[in-house]
DNA sequence: GTCTATAATATGATAGAC
DNA sequence: GTCTATCATATTATAGAC
């Protein structure tokens, strides 16, 4: 009972960054082919080894796709709430602005693995599927506080669900059109912008 | 030059039933599990055949899916098209959330090959996105048309399609998360309804 | 038109050397 | 930790019988 390391995850440091590496790497696959057409022989040549030394890391190629898929969530999540935090005291309306600025800005730019997430969630395999269930809602979650919050009283839950879906349909479709050298992130949310209601 | 018939497309009235088989059975698969994990194995046995004997109605398992996501914009673009021209002479909004309601229905409950299209289009191979190039740019300028008039002059590009990637980006969602057990398409438009300008 | 049989290839995963 | 080698299986596609 003395004092043990909290969590000795990593074997060695060496490990930590191989591991850090595939999982980079198959969260860029994953947004550009998809869960399917990634396969571990293509992913672990872009690592620099070989298919067989993935499974030093990862037990399976689902269990691979779940990792990205739970880190992406939670990247697009601290962001936002990191945003959301240091603009307080702002209006409610203000505040889901920059939320859909952040979250935006992470799924274009800064996070394969958020984008990989969005992109590869409808066709991966029900088992992955449902180990991403809690993280989802959580950031679900979040979402609600915000429109509930922009919307006032009385609380309607199916109108702050729909305004989710909404909203984070609009965003997330973006994957499909958005072109770095035409478009702009602020152009994009400044349009969004004109169509919630004062 | 006399009377030759115009499209002997169909060797036989067999051929183009089983022919119309193999589409619906692949779209509703390809909307299911997606592109790469639709087998044609899997896909014969549903339509009750060998997977062999498909590629006496197509050419190949891409020319198939190509077939599926071609008809599944014409679809939609008709039913859209249709509807507006029942409401021709409403106000230019009411066109908007005319087609928005037929588009959101469509997609949900009318068509597994347009919802089939919008899921699979972004990890089918190049070569497939390119012969869809076309036709989606076609029902694209009907939004574009649609949208032009009912922002009014001037008609500014830039808004115009943003808007237009807004409420696809906010109907295309929909298939992420609408359950027809808990959720009705009028709610939802109706929903999105307050979002758009007077 | 659909079948059987099979070619050619790719995949996820495992075992054991180093 | 990564490699080589391989297993077991799945895939798209083709050839030819019926």
């Amino acid at each position: 009972m003395t004092e043990t390391p909290v969590k000795p995850r990593h074997k060695t440091p060496k490990a930590a960054a191989a591991r850090q590496e595939i999982l980079s790497v198959a969260a860029r696959k994953m947004r550009q082919v998809g869960y399917a057409e990634m396969s571990l022989r293509d992913l672990a040549a872009e690592v620099g080894m070989k298919a067989g030394s993935l499974y030093y890391h990862f037990p399976s190629k689902d269990a691979l796709a779940t990792e990205v898929m739970r880190l992406g969530v939670e990247m697009v999540q601290q962001a936002v709430r990191a945003a959301l935090q240091d603009c307080a005291d702002a209006a409610p309306r203000d505040r889901v602005i920059v939320a859909m600025r952040v979250h935006l800005d992470t799924l274009l730019s800064a996070s394969d693995f958020s984008s990989a997430h969005i992109r590869c969630y409808p066709f991966v395999p029900e088992t992955v599927r449902a180990e991403l269930t809690a993280v989802r809602r959580a950031y679900d979650r979040d979402w609600n506080d915000l429109i509930a919050a922009w919307l006032g009283e009385p609380p309607d839950a199916a109108r702050v669900r729909d305004m989710r879906h909404a909203l984070l349909g609009a965003l997330n479709w973006s994957l499909e059109w958005f072109d770095p050298a035409r478009d702009s992130v602020e152009a994009y949310v400044a349009s969004l912008t004109e169509l919630l209601p004062q």
